[in-house]
DNA sequence: TTTCATGTAACTTTACATATTACATGATGG
DNA sequence: CCATCATGTAATATGTAAAGTTACATGAAA
């Protein structure tokens, strides 16, 4: 598995729960995923301290949106997901006395900073909505050409 | 340590070779880049095979620039380097059945590509004689505040 | 008060770059 | 010729971070 799924995981637990009425498990969400409920919890969490979810104990309990899915992009999930890195690659010395590794690094990071700041504008152009319509256009796709199954979510 | 740092180690090892007359070991990189010879090896061995640099066994040996660094861009050592991947993040699973995590893919994967081609476009205008003079305005720079000493490389 | 569900800590597993060890290959100088 | 230098590469170990798992505490609702 590629390192560090957790924006896609989340999108996919997002989208589920913007088709179902009312709350959806940790468990539910995990067979989703397949994965595990606890890793549900945790990936979500942030999510739930950036006010985007809210969680609910007991019966009929579980997770729900709390925002406008119009309004919240992927931008801020990324965020409330504690901003990890987004590049696979990273100078190998951060504080390099050797001045050649200075420039390396500085042209390095000059380079990654600004396609960074590229790619949060672009996650900040892509709402939730959108991609909750284009799910349902696969979906009104796949009805058509396969009948009227329910099994496609 | 972050993860793979191959692309910053070639190119500071690049840099230090541009600085030298005559070949440099694999002992000597890896002195400066503090690592093992034979991390530089391997590191650089996909770079000799593009035809970027050429290294010589036995007495006199080592590795020196086959190419002319006006020539030749980050995004030729990238792609000498294997192609790595560029982000950290990545679909969870990259053949679902299920719609949702379809369109989830599809969205992250179309803005993924894009950025990435921005970044190849960035990496195709930044040459290593570019890097080069940016070290040599350090060096000048040090140079100047420091006195004359030689310890800068 | 039992059951359901989340919250979270602690630990294990997995994946991958990096580091290390060991040994083969080949070039050069004496 | 041969000792030495240097690369080439396979095999193995280590470090790190996400993902997976186990265990248990907390709290809500039937």
């Amino acid at each position: 598995m590629k390192r560090d799924s957790r924006l896609s995981s989340v999108l996919h637990a997002l989208l589920h729960m913007a088709a179902n009425d009312g709350p959806m498990t940790s468990e539910a969400l995990a067979h989703c995923m397949h994965t595990n409920p606890v890793v549900v919890r945790r990936t979500m969490a942030g999510l739930r301290e950036a006010g985007l979810v809210r969680s609910e104990k007991g019966h009929n309990g579980g997770w729900t949106i709390a925002c406008d899915l119009s309004e919240v992009t992927l931008r801020d999930i990324h965020m409330a997901l504690g901003e990890p890195a987004v590049f696979a690659m990273g100078n190998r010395n951060e504080t390099p006395e050797c001045l050649v590794e200075q420039a390396v690094n500085a042209a390095l990071d000059d380079t990654f900073h600004e396609i960074e700041t590229l790619l949060m504008e672009r996650f900040g152009r892509l709402t939730l909505a959108q991609l909750a319509e284009d799910f349902a256009r696969r979906l009104a796709a796949y009805r058509q050409k396969m009948g009227n199954e329910q099994n496609a979510i």
